[in-house]
DNA sequence: TCCATATCATTCACAACTCGAATGATTACG
DNA sequence: CGTAATCATTCGAGTTGTGAATGATATGGA
Protein backbone atom coordinates (compact mmCIF):
# COMPACT_ATOMS: atom_id res chain seq x y z
CA UNK A 1 0.00 0.00 0.00
CA UNK A 2 2.84 1.63 -0.01
CA UNK A 3 3.30 0.92 -3.26
CA UNK A 4 2.32 3.71 -5.99
CA UNK A 5 -0.04 1.41 -8.15
CA UNK A 6 0.37 3.91 -10.63
CA UNK A 7 1.04 3.65 -14.71
CA UNK A 8 5.37 3.81 -14.07
CA UNK A 9 4.56 0.23 -12.11
CA UNK A 10 7.02 -1.69 -15.15
CA UNK A 11 8.92 1.04 -15.21
CA UNK A 12 9.68 0.68 -11.79
CA UNK A 13 10.55 -3.08 -12.19
CA UNK A 14 13.95 -4.70 -11.97
CA UNK A 15 13.84 -7.22 -14.66
CA UNK A 16 12.41 -4.19 -17.28
CA UNK A 17 14.47 -1.42 -16.43
CA UNK A 18 17.50 -3.74 -16.58
CA UNK A 19 16.71 -4.88 -19.80
CA UNK A 20 16.07 -1.65 -21.32
CA UNK A 21 19.70 -0.10 -20.00
CA UNK A 22 21.47 -3.18 -20.66
CA UNK A 23 20.42 -2.68 -24.09
CA UNK A 24 21.82 0.86 -24.60
CA UNK A 25 25.02 0.04 -22.39
CA UNK A 26 25.80 -2.44 -24.62
CA UNK A 27 25.25 -0.41 -27.84
CA UNK A 28 27.65 2.28 -26.69
CA UNK A 29 30.20 -0.14 -25.69
CA UNK A 30 29.79 -1.68 -28.97
CA UNK A 31 30.71 1.64 -30.37
CA UNK A 32 33.58 2.22 -28.35
CA UNK A 33 35.45 -1.11 -29.37
CA UNK A 34 34.09 -1.19 -32.60
CA UNK A 35 37.31 0.44 -33.46
CA UNK A 36 39.12 -2.05 -32.00
CA UNK A 37 37.59 -4.61 -34.48
CA UNK A 38 35.19 -6.42 -32.30
CA UNK A 39 31.94 -6.22 -30.73
CA UNK A 40 30.99 -6.69 -27.19
CA UNK A 41 30.13 -10.65 -27.17
CA UNK A 42 33.91 -10.95 -28.65
CA UNK A 43 34.95 -8.66 -25.71
CA UNK A 44 33.11 -11.63 -23.73
CA UNK A 45 34.61 -14.50 -24.48
CA UNK A 46 37.87 -12.73 -24.28
CA UNK A 47 37.41 -12.08 -20.69
CA UNK A 48 36.21 -15.59 -20.08
CA UNK A 49 39.14 -16.96 -21.29
CA UNK A 50 41.40 -14.56 -18.94
CA UNK A 51 39.28 -15.73 -16.06
CA UNK A 52 38.79 -19.30 -15.95
CA UNK A 53 41.24 -22.57 -16.70
CA UNK A 54 40.89 -24.06 -20.09
CA UNK A 55 37.33 -24.78 -20.47
CA UNK A 56 36.12 -26.35 -23.73
CA UNK A 57 34.08 -24.22 -26.55
CA UNK A 58 31.12 -25.87 -25.10
CA UNK A 59 31.69 -24.34 -21.14
CA UNK A 60 32.26 -20.57 -22.69
CA UNK A 61 29.19 -21.20 -24.45
CA UNK A 62 27.93 -21.88 -21.40
CA UNK A 63 29.07 -19.24 -19.31
CA UNK A 64 28.34 -16.46 -22.09
CA UNK A 65 24.76 -17.68 -22.38
CA UNK A 66 24.72 -18.40 -25.97
CA UNK A 67 24.85 -21.01 -28.56
CA UNK A 68 27.73 -23.28 -29.05
CA UNK A 69 27.97 -22.16 -32.69
CA UNK A 70 28.17 -18.82 -32.11
CA UNK A 71 31.89 -19.56 -30.05
CA UNK A 72 32.70 -20.70 -33.37
CA UNK A 73 32.55 -17.60 -35.08
CA UNK A 74 33.68 -15.52 -32.39
CA UNK A 75 36.77 -17.63 -32.04
CA UNK A 76 37.26 -17.65 -35.36
CA UNK A 77 37.13 -14.02 -35.73
CA UNK A 78 39.25 -13.53 -32.48
CA UNK A 79 42.10 -16.32 -33.91
CA UNK A 80 41.56 -13.87 -37.82
CA UNK A 81 42.71 -10.57 -35.15
CA UNK A 82 45.75 -12.64 -33.77
CA UNK A 83 44.04 -12.61 -30.22
CA UNK A 84 43.35 -16.15 -29.40
CA UNK A 85 44.95 -19.03 -30.84
CA UNK A 86 43.34 -22.94 -31.24
CA UNK A 87 45.35 -25.77 -30.27
CA UNK A 88 43.52 -29.77 -30.06
CA UNK A 89 43.47 -30.98 -26.56
CA UNK A 90 45.93 -33.81 -26.10
CA UNK A 91 43.51 -35.56 -23.77
CA UNK A 92 40.42 -35.20 -25.25
CA UNK A 93 41.21 -34.53 -29.44
CA UNK A 94 37.89 -33.61 -29.99
CA UNK A 95 38.25 -30.54 -27.84
CA UNK A 96 39.76 -27.53 -29.34
CA UNK A 97 41.88 -25.11 -26.73
CA UNK A 98 41.43 -21.53 -27.14
CA UNK A 99 44.14 -19.74 -25.32
CA UNK A 100 44.86 -15.84 -24.97
CA UNK A 101 47.89 -14.59 -26.51
CA UNK A 102 49.73 -11.99 -25.60
CA UNK A 103 47.91 -9.21 -27.91
CA UNK A 104 44.75 -11.11 -26.76
CA UNK A 105 45.50 -10.03 -23.71
CA UNK A 106 46.04 -6.41 -24.56
CA UNK A 107 42.83 -5.96 -26.62
CA UNK A 108 41.23 -7.09 -23.54
CA UNK A 109 42.96 -4.22 -21.42
CA UNK A 110 41.84 -2.12 -24.18
CA UNK A 111 38.47 -3.56 -23.91
CA UNK A 112 38.00 -2.83 -20.32
CA UNK A 113 39.75 0.61 -20.56
CA UNK A 114 37.26 1.33 -22.83
CA UNK A 115 34.35 -0.16 -20.47
CA UNK A 116 35.67 1.96 -17.84
CA UNK A 117 35.24 5.32 -19.72
CA UNK A 118 31.87 4.24 -20.50
CA UNK A 119 31.35 3.97 -16.41
CA UNK A 120 32.92 7.46 -15.98
CA UNK A 121 29.59 8.47 -18.60
CA UNK A 122 27.35 6.59 -17.51
CA UNK A 123 27.75 7.03 -13.48
CA UNK A 124 28.70 10.73 -14.31
CA UNK A 125 25.20 12.17 -12.15
CA UNK A 126 26.13 9.27 -9.76
CA UNK A 127 28.29 10.06 -6.46
CA UNK A 128 30.49 7.43 -5.65
CA UNK A 129 29.08 5.55 -2.74
CA UNK A 130 26.41 5.56 -5.13
CA UNK A 131 28.24 3.73 -7.96
CA UNK A 132 29.72 1.78 -5.28
CA UNK A 133 26.55 0.49 -4.63
CA UNK A 134 25.92 -0.20 -8.33
CA UNK A 135 28.87 -2.23 -8.99
CA UNK A 136 27.87 -4.54 -5.73
CA UNK A 137 24.30 -4.76 -6.81
CA UNK A 138 25.38 -6.05 -10.23
CA UNK A 139 27.33 -8.19 -8.63
CA UNK A 140 24.80 -9.45 -6.89
CA UNK A 141 22.22 -10.16 -9.57
CA UNK A 142 24.73 -12.15 -12.02
CA UNK A 143 25.89 -14.35 -8.80
CA UNK A 144 22.19 -15.55 -8.63
CA UNK A 145 22.35 -16.28 -12.36
CA UNK B 1 42.56 0.42 -4.20
CA UNK B 2 40.12 -1.65 -3.62
CA UNK B 3 39.52 -2.72 -7.21
CA UNK B 4 41.28 -5.81 -7.82
CA UNK B 5 43.27 -4.96 -11.51
CA UNK B 6 43.32 -8.98 -12.27
CA UNK B 7 41.94 -10.63 -15.25
CA UNK B 8 38.71 -10.05 -14.18
CA UNK B 9 38.61 -6.53 -14.98
CA UNK B 10 36.05 -6.27 -17.59
CA UNK B 11 33.78 -8.04 -15.77
CA UNK B 12 33.53 -6.31 -13.07
CA UNK B 13 32.50 -2.76 -14.91
CA UNK B 14 29.33 -1.66 -14.84
CA UNK B 15 28.98 -1.16 -18.50
CA UNK B 16 29.50 -4.73 -19.50
CA UNK B 17 27.75 -6.68 -16.47
CA UNK B 18 24.96 -4.39 -17.25
CA UNK B 19 24.83 -5.29 -20.82
CA UNK B 20 25.43 -9.14 -19.82
CA UNK B 21 22.61 -8.96 -17.54
CA UNK B 22 20.62 -7.08 -19.42
CA UNK B 23 20.17 -9.31 -22.33
CA UNK B 24 19.73 -12.42 -19.58
CA UNK B 25 16.63 -10.04 -18.32
CA UNK B 26 15.14 -9.30 -21.35
CA UNK B 27 15.00 -12.40 -22.68
CA UNK B 28 13.71 -14.14 -19.64
CA UNK B 29 10.76 -11.28 -19.70
CA UNK B 30 10.22 -11.90 -23.41
CA UNK B 31 9.50 -15.56 -21.87
CA UNK B 32 7.22 -14.33 -19.25
CA UNK B 33 5.02 -12.11 -21.23
CA UNK B 34 5.06 -14.40 -24.58
CA UNK B 35 1.92 -15.82 -23.38
CA UNK B 36 0.63 -12.53 -23.60
CA UNK B 37 1.21 -12.24 -27.24
CA UNK B 38 3.95 -9.71 -27.20
CA UNK B 39 7.33 -8.75 -26.38
CA UNK B 40 8.96 -6.66 -24.29
CA UNK B 41 9.63 -3.57 -26.82
CA UNK B 42 5.79 -3.81 -26.77
CA UNK B 43 5.47 -3.79 -23.27
CA UNK B 44 7.68 -0.51 -23.10
CA UNK B 45 5.61 1.22 -25.62
CA UNK B 46 2.47 0.17 -23.38
CA UNK B 47 4.09 1.65 -20.10
CA UNK B 48 5.41 4.89 -22.28
CA UNK B 49 1.55 4.90 -23.03
CA UNK B 50 0.93 4.99 -19.89
CA UNK B 51 3.01 7.23 -18.40
CA UNK B 52 2.97 10.06 -20.94
CA UNK B 53 0.58 12.94 -22.31
CA UNK B 54 -0.49 11.88 -26.14
CA UNK B 55 3.37 12.14 -27.59
CA UNK B 56 3.34 11.46 -31.17
CA UNK B 57 5.38 8.20 -32.39
CA UNK B 58 8.26 10.05 -33.08
CA UNK B 59 8.54 11.09 -29.22
CA UNK B 60 7.49 7.12 -28.38
CA UNK B 61 10.23 6.17 -30.74
CA UNK B 62 13.03 8.62 -29.14
CA UNK B 63 11.76 7.49 -25.44
CA UNK B 64 12.27 4.17 -26.52
CA UNK B 65 15.40 4.35 -28.10
CA UNK B 66 14.31 2.93 -31.68
CA UNK B 67 13.77 4.11 -34.88
CA UNK B 68 10.42 5.61 -35.78
CA UNK B 69 9.60 2.77 -38.19
CA UNK B 70 9.95 0.02 -35.44
CA UNK B 71 6.97 2.06 -33.18
CA UNK B 72 4.96 1.18 -35.95
CA UNK B 73 5.07 -2.17 -36.18
CA UNK B 74 4.78 -2.12 -32.57
CA UNK B 75 1.51 0.06 -32.69
CA UNK B 76 0.34 -2.36 -35.66
CA UNK B 77 0.22 -5.13 -33.03
CA UNK B 78 -0.90 -3.54 -30.31
CA UNK B 79 -3.48 -2.45 -32.11
CA UNK B 80 -4.27 -6.10 -33.59
CA UNK B 81 -4.88 -7.04 -29.82
CA UNK B 82 -7.26 -4.42 -29.19
CA UNK B 83 -4.80 -2.96 -26.45
CA UNK B 84 -4.23 0.80 -28.18
CA UNK B 85 -6.41 3.15 -30.98
CA UNK B 86 -4.95 5.33 -33.42
CA UNK B 87 -6.61 8.34 -34.33
CA UNK B 88 -5.82 10.84 -36.12
CA UNK B 89 -4.83 14.09 -34.52
CA UNK B 90 -7.22 16.74 -35.23
CA UNK B 91 -4.92 19.43 -35.16
CA UNK B 92 -2.32 18.28 -37.08
CA UNK B 93 -3.52 15.77 -39.28
CA UNK B 94 -0.37 13.93 -40.10
CA UNK B 95 0.27 12.74 -36.40
CA UNK B 96 -1.71 9.73 -35.53
CA UNK B 97 -2.69 9.38 -31.89
CA UNK B 98 -1.34 6.40 -30.07
CA UNK B 99 -4.47 5.90 -26.85
CA UNK B 100 -4.52 2.81 -24.25
CA UNK B 101 -7.99 1.27 -24.52
CA UNK B 102 -9.00 -0.77 -21.51
CA UNK B 103 -7.96 -3.91 -22.75
CA UNK B 104 -4.20 -2.14 -23.20
CA UNK B 105 -4.23 -0.78 -19.65
CA UNK B 106 -5.49 -4.69 -18.33
CA UNK B 107 -2.24 -5.78 -20.65
CA UNK B 108 0.08 -3.52 -19.04
CA UNK B 109 -0.74 -4.99 -15.73
CA UNK B 110 -0.31 -8.28 -16.57
CA UNK B 111 2.76 -7.22 -17.82
CA UNK B 112 3.88 -5.33 -14.38
CA UNK B 113 2.34 -8.37 -13.11
CA UNK B 114 5.22 -10.89 -14.60
CA UNK B 115 8.31 -8.98 -14.47
CA UNK B 116 7.52 -8.09 -10.87
CA UNK B 117 7.60 -12.32 -10.52
CA UNK B 118 10.96 -12.23 -12.68
CA UNK B 119 12.22 -9.59 -10.14
CA UNK B 120 11.40 -11.90 -7.09
CA UNK B 121 13.78 -14.38 -9.36
CA UNK B 122 16.45 -12.52 -10.04
CA UNK B 123 16.57 -11.01 -6.58
CA UNK B 124 16.23 -14.51 -4.46
CA UNK B 125 19.68 -14.42 -3.49
CA UNK B 126 19.80 -10.73 -2.06
CA UNK B 127 18.17 -9.08 0.88
CA UNK B 128 15.41 -6.42 1.10
CA UNK B 129 17.94 -3.18 1.54
CA UNK B 130 20.10 -4.86 -1.45
CA UNK B 131 17.24 -5.05 -3.78
CA UNK B 132 16.31 -1.30 -2.91
CA UNK B 133 19.52 -0.35 -3.31
CA UNK B 134 19.80 -2.09 -6.58
CA UNK B 135 16.17 -0.46 -7.92
CA UNK B 136 17.74 3.18 -6.81
CA UNK B 137 21.23 2.47 -8.83
CA UNK B 138 19.03 1.62 -11.76
CA UNK B 139 16.90 4.63 -11.41
CA UNK B 140 19.52 6.82 -10.89
CA UNK B 141 21.44 5.72 -14.07
CA UNK B 142 18.27 5.98 -16.28
CA UNK B 143 18.05 9.40 -15.41
CA UNK B 144 21.28 10.30 -16.06
CA UNK B 145 20.18 8.43 -19.85
C1' DT C 1 38.01 -56.29 -29.42
C1' DC C 2 34.09 -54.22 -31.60
C1' DC C 3 29.92 -51.82 -31.98
C1' DA C 4 26.53 -48.47 -30.37
C1' DT C 5 25.99 -44.19 -28.32
C1' DA C 6 27.38 -39.71 -26.79
C1' DT C 7 30.07 -35.53 -27.08
C1' DC C 8 32.76 -32.00 -29.35
C1' DA C 9 33.63 -28.42 -32.89
C1' DT C 10 32.03 -26.90 -37.08
C1' DT C 11 29.08 -25.61 -41.02
C1' DC C 12 24.93 -24.10 -42.94
C1' DA C 13 20.30 -22.47 -43.75
C1' DC C 14 16.96 -19.95 -41.61
C1' DA C 15 14.18 -16.89 -38.60
C1' DA C 16 14.00 -12.61 -35.93
C1' DC C 17 15.23 -7.78 -35.23
C1' DT C 18 16.18 -3.39 -36.39
C1' DC C 19 17.50 0.23 -39.29
C1' DG C 20 17.61 3.59 -43.21
C1' DA C 21 15.94 5.15 -47.45
C1' DA C 22 11.88 6.00 -50.39
C1' DT C 23 6.76 7.37 -50.45
C1' DG C 24 2.63 10.00 -49.73
C1' DA C 25 0.03 13.03 -46.98
C1' DT C 26 -0.08 17.17 -44.43
C1' DT C 27 1.77 21.35 -42.45
C1' DA C 28 4.74 25.54 -41.99
C1' DC C 29 7.08 29.13 -43.90
C1' DG C 30 8.77 32.62 -47.06
C1' DC D 1 1.15 30.18 -53.53
C1' DG D 2 4.85 27.16 -53.86
C1' DT D 3 8.78 25.20 -51.58
C1' DA D 4 10.67 22.93 -47.82
C1' DA D 5 9.97 20.38 -43.57
C1' DT D 6 7.56 16.82 -40.76
C1' DC D 7 4.83 12.82 -39.89
C1' DA D 8 3.50 7.89 -40.41
C1' DT D 9 4.19 4.15 -43.23
C1' DT D 10 6.23 0.64 -46.37
C1' DC D 11 9.91 -1.86 -48.01
C1' DG D 12 14.43 -3.87 -48.74
C1' DA D 13 18.70 -5.00 -46.55
C1' DG D 14 22.16 -6.01 -42.95
C1' DT D 15 23.11 -8.10 -38.68
C1' DT D 16 22.59 -11.52 -35.09
C1' DG D 17 21.75 -15.64 -33.09
C1' DT D 18 19.79 -20.28 -33.24
C1' DG D 19 19.01 -25.20 -34.25
C1' DA D 20 19.63 -29.02 -37.19
C1' DA D 21 23.03 -31.81 -39.91
C1' DT D 22 28.08 -33.42 -40.27
C1' DG D 23 32.36 -35.52 -39.20
C1' DA D 24 35.76 -36.68 -35.87
C1' DT D 25 36.71 -38.57 -31.50
C1' DA D 26 35.67 -40.74 -27.09
C1' DT D 27 33.22 -43.92 -23.91
C1' DG D 28 31.01 -47.94 -22.25
C1' DG D 29 29.08 -52.48 -22.66
C1' DA D 30 28.83 -57.18 -24.80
Amino acid sequence: MTDVKGPEELGSTVAYRLGALGSVAESRFAARVEPLGIKPKHAGLLAALAAGGAPSQQDLAARLGVAPSLVVSLADHLEACGAVERTRDSRDRRRQVLTLTREGRGLLARCAAAARELDDELTASMTGPQVAALREALELVGRGL
